[in-house]
DNA sequence: ATAATAATTTAGATTTGCCTAAAATATTAT
DNA sequence: ATAATATTTTAGGCAAATCTAAATTATTAT
């Protein structure tokens, strides 16, 4: 029932992410998730129907099995603990790492895991605010809102991020926001749906509607663990 | 010149620890160890001469060109480092990581190496006591003799062992041997070639010849880094 | 020196993962 | 309801990495 090759764990991954946003995930989303060609994904569908890790009907659609998701946990919580092992204690800045931590998901070893969950204190959360599925795959999810939908004067911390593309991360990182950044908002200008913010008690600023639509936030109560 | 497949990579890898005891590697032997047959390693062996990392002839022998060589010396060095890594800081026991280490050796990213490598505080030997090839390839070979060559009487420091079989470490690990440990030759029986030791000031005893082949010692003077 | 044996290479298939081009099915727009 | 469009699948092929069986070259033993 087991031994995926990494090939057939990348499609897992990438239909588990894409069946977190949308119900009906199609063969050309996956393609262009994995930069290759929808004829190439309805092989690897087949493939991994007879693994049982999907539920597959051709043109009507596809799923994850209850055993697709077991696995494409296991998938992001490796991901997830190799990007926080990465920055937490190689000094890693959080747009480095997303590439390495592709690659280190792969490695089998169940124990390695376990181990190396240990040996970082059970992080909850990855450098970008994405929750860490436990070791039995749950996920602790925030009580996160979009920084688009916080009210004029609420003031709130960035708790996860919206992508991991370098883009975003390099544009974070010049505007000096980060995971736990405390952001008030003082303004909507309805014209482009910009945002005017203020940060740190620092002079406030405008960002786009774009970027604010890649920030989620948490109202300040009292909280744990966050790099 | 560069993107090797892990196949490519562990071929390269092979050779180079093949050449390191014999000069003239044969198709066959390469076979044996990577558990596959001869006619997949001609094939390979072409495909790697093409690359420029091998010098082959067909029918005459092949050797890695100096390229194969600085290849197989950044995988060797991957290796060993994973393999202190999980030694020291994720509480592997030194006959665990082997495997492990087999994965991670082809993780690419070369700053990952040299953070890894900080992170660990340049580490000079692995848990089995085999030298770690430093950023440029280069290796600091031991002044090591095997412990059948040790005169009676002498003691000396367990410095390495001949493999990384679990067979030798669960036998060690049952005679309380690691790197390290301090071992005097008692006497040698002639009849099995057998030896008596002491470690430890404990009661001697008697290990096969197979074994002591298997152990590197370094007679005791002041010295570096070791688990 | 030549026959027997051992080592190596070629020939021809297989599997995985991918491609393009064409066919089949589903969706939508009138 | 049907035509146009979009999506998905099939057909047929390619490269990497492997295999078995057969052929070739090298080594050795008499």
């Amino acid at each position: 029932m087991e031994n995926l090759s990494t090939t057939e764990e990348n499609y897992i991954k990438t239909i588990y992410h894409l069946q977190q946003s949308e119900s009906n995930v199609g063969t050309n989303e996956v393609a262009v998730k994995l930069n290759t060609k929808a004829a190439s994904v309805t092989d690897m569908l087949k493939r991994l129907n007879t693994k049982q890790v999907l539920n597959y009907e051709k043109y009507k659609g596809f799923s994850l099995s209850e055993d697709g998701q077991k696995i494409a946990l296991r998938i992001v919580r490796k991901h997830r603990l190799w990007e926080f092992f990465l920055v937490e204690k190689l000094n890693f800045g959080w747009d480095e790492v997303h590439t390495i931590a592709e690659e280190l998901e792969h490695i089998s070893s169940d124990l390695l895991v376990e181990r190396l969950d240990s040996f970082l204190g059970h992080p909850k959360f990855d450098p970008h605010g994405d929750p860490i599925p436990d070791s039995n795959g749950k996920i602790e999810r925030q009580p996160q809102i979009n920084l688009v939908d916080l009210p004029i004067g609420s003031t709130a911390k960035v708790s996860a991020v919206g992508s991991q593309s370098s883009e975003l991360l390099e544009l974070l990182t010049h505007k000096n926001i980060a995971i736990g950044t405390s952001i008030s908002v003082k303004r909507k200008f309805c014209f482009d749906n910009s945002l005017e913010i203020e940060i740190n008690a620092t002079t406030p600023f405008t960002i786009s509607r774009e970027l604010a639509l890649a920030l989620f936030v948490k109202i300040a109560t009292d909280n744990q663990t966050h790099g």
